[in-house]
DNA sequence: TTAGATTAAAAAACCGGTTTTGCAAAATAT
DNA sequence: ATATTTTGCAAAACCGGTTTTTTAATCTAA
């Protein structure tokens, strides 16, 4: 059926010459070596015309090395994480590295099985946007060597790199405006989690809520809801509050369920209720009228996660030093927060 | 820094055991290599007391199986090939399986490049999405003995298993809707692509035209083209072709374009054009008006690529079956195809 | 009683590489 | 002319498993 590859040592045995040497030929290490230029040109001649390429998973056990790594996301299918994940692995595969990546769901104990199984894969490095409880296993990891960054989310006490966005400014700044077209029952819609993006970005409404002298009104619901459920929750805190006049959503999920809500109960955007969501998708783009949106750079996101993790990977020592990269985020206003002056 | 972790050499020498025993009571083969009960259970006690588990690297060097799959996408942000990727994962790690994915962005060389670099990495089976004129690459990973599902789009010549939907049909179905609704003057606007599906949802519609004597109107845009691009394009086709008065996009991006074509240029949905789609996504469900979608039934077509693959990478002969396994998708009717009758 | 079969486990070979060590022959130094 | 170093490569050990072969001890049969 299939004609077997060579291996090293077919070529060994076919130009008789040990195959340490053509392994250090092969890794560039023939004048380290003190190789003569006649053998090393023959064995490279050679190995071109029948296009031979090391066995990775031989190579990867001389080496200790797996030239691949683990890709730990919520859910690959959302709309922030489907594209960090296409700009990573392009970016990985550029480097010669595979991406394996698995989905939490925001399950602690499925990240944890999932994180197990990577490390017995024996993946050289981990991206992680971790659910909540995570710091031992992910310290666990690091204290083995492996490098690590974690995004979106930070735990604390964990001794590794982040990269981020400026939630809890750019809340603020998103809710000022809020204020500014005049809105004076603002709800902050968000999920009743630890994770810390979600508590930075309630502290940026709160402290936006403080400053300005307005009331906070916060709704927290639960992460593992289906989402008729979650619609069905937000429409009842719609219904029990009327007072409320603008929202903010802290996720791009719950701003979907909660604008089923609203047009389920009929409220107008922006008349009767302004709409302010963290995260960009086309539906908040194109939804008729277009929601103001919290915009992360997904591109420069990526890419810091990407080069950091691959620079750690490459230093032979593990610098445990502990970054925290933050790239700002925009507020991009559309028509769902501007009121017509009264 | 890190304890290394012990080898089945280290059990052996505590244990004053052969390796080659340790090995096979792991494997479940103590009865049949006849080893004591006695010696099973020292051996299994210890085992589990230090929680030994075998170098995956290791293992799947000896054994020839590296226990993952490559999944090539068109691109894994995609409101289609998201999903399906996350439910191929879930359902392939509960199987011991790791993913890696990769992303071709339709290019054809891009996705030749990818089979390369997976194939090195010794997967033991690929899911494929494929752009055009991958016959030969693929037919030759075939030829090798590794097994491959195609899905979304088939390929022909190629002698294996693909999984799809019905594309002609629904659309065909969906097409008959909008005659029926009374509408007179209907476009499509599809890839400017050889791909099988689009093919399949161009007859369909093609198909239904004939069969109710109206004209075709097609409109073929090209699938690299950055996404202000393709709006532009297709708000020229909308202002040289104003009779037209419903659109069935063939893909859910082609649509996403298409109506930021239509808002730009101040058409009313359904009055002014009725729209449709093929698949579906938050913002269709969501739009003002909620957009009539052909829905793929993503659950059972991830089910149908994953379950199929593991048990063709189970078989020890490969048996090139050449299934296709053909999913129907449904039509869900919405206001965007809903007129008042005249 | 002793050859032949069976049992239980060790030993060796292998997967396909990398890395360390070893060792003649040639070159240089004394 | 001989000791020492350098050169150029082969040989061996190793990574951590799996699979095949070998061996020694015990059991059975003639």
């Amino acid at each position: 059926m299939s004609e077997t590859r060579l291996s090293i040592n077919d070529i060994a045995k076919h130009l008789h010459v040990a195959k340490s040497t053509i392994s250090c030929i092969i890794n560039g290490k023939a004048a380290e070596r003190r190789i003569s230029k006649d053998l090393e040109k023959r064995v490279l001649d050679y190995v071109n015309k029948i296009g031979f390429k090391p066995h990775h998973l031989a190579q990867n056990l001389a080496t200790g090395k797996s030239k691949s790594i683990g890709l730990i996301v919520e859910n690959i299918a959302d709309s922030f994480f489907g594209p960090i994940a296409l700009m990573i692995e392009e970016k990985a595969m550029k480097s010669g590295y595979r991406i394996i990546y698995s989905s939490t769901r925001g399950e602690t104990e499925t990240a944890a099985s999932i994180l197990k199984f990577f490390m017995e894969s024996h993946v050289d490095g981990f991206i992680i946007a971790p659910p909540p409880h995570m710091e031992d296993k992910i310290g666990q990891v690091i204290h083995e060597g492996i490098p690590v960054i974690i995004f979106d989310r930070i735990l604390n006490g964990i001794d590794t790199d982040y990269v981020g966005t400026n939630n809890q400014e750019i809340s603020f700044d998103a809710c000022t405006h809020l204020v500014e077209q005049g809105f004076k029952k603002i709800a902050i819609i968000t999920l009743d989690s630890e994770q810390s993006q979600m508590l930075e970005r309630l502290e940026g409404y709160k402290s936006c809520m403080r400053h300005f002298k307005q009331q906070s009104i916060i709704f927290k619901v639960p992460y593992q809801e289906i989402q008729y459920m979650r619609k069905n929750r937000i429409m009842k805190f719609f219904q029990e509050n009327p007072q409320i006049d603008a929202t903010f959503f802290a996720t791009n999920y719950l701003c979907i369920s909660g604008l089923e809500a609203l047009r389920e109960l009929g409220k107008s955007i922006p008349e009767t209720m302004g709409v302010m969501v963290f995260d960009e998708n086309d539906l908040f783009r194109l939804y008729h009228p277009p929601i103001t949106s919290i915009v992360q750079p997904l591109e420069l996101l990526s890419a810091a996660i990407i080069d950091n993790l691959l620079q750690k990977i490459s230093l032979k020592k593990p610098i445990l030093n502990n970054q925290r990269i933050i790239i700002p985020s925009s507020l991009i206003i559309r028509q769902s927060t501007i009121r017509e002056k009264n």
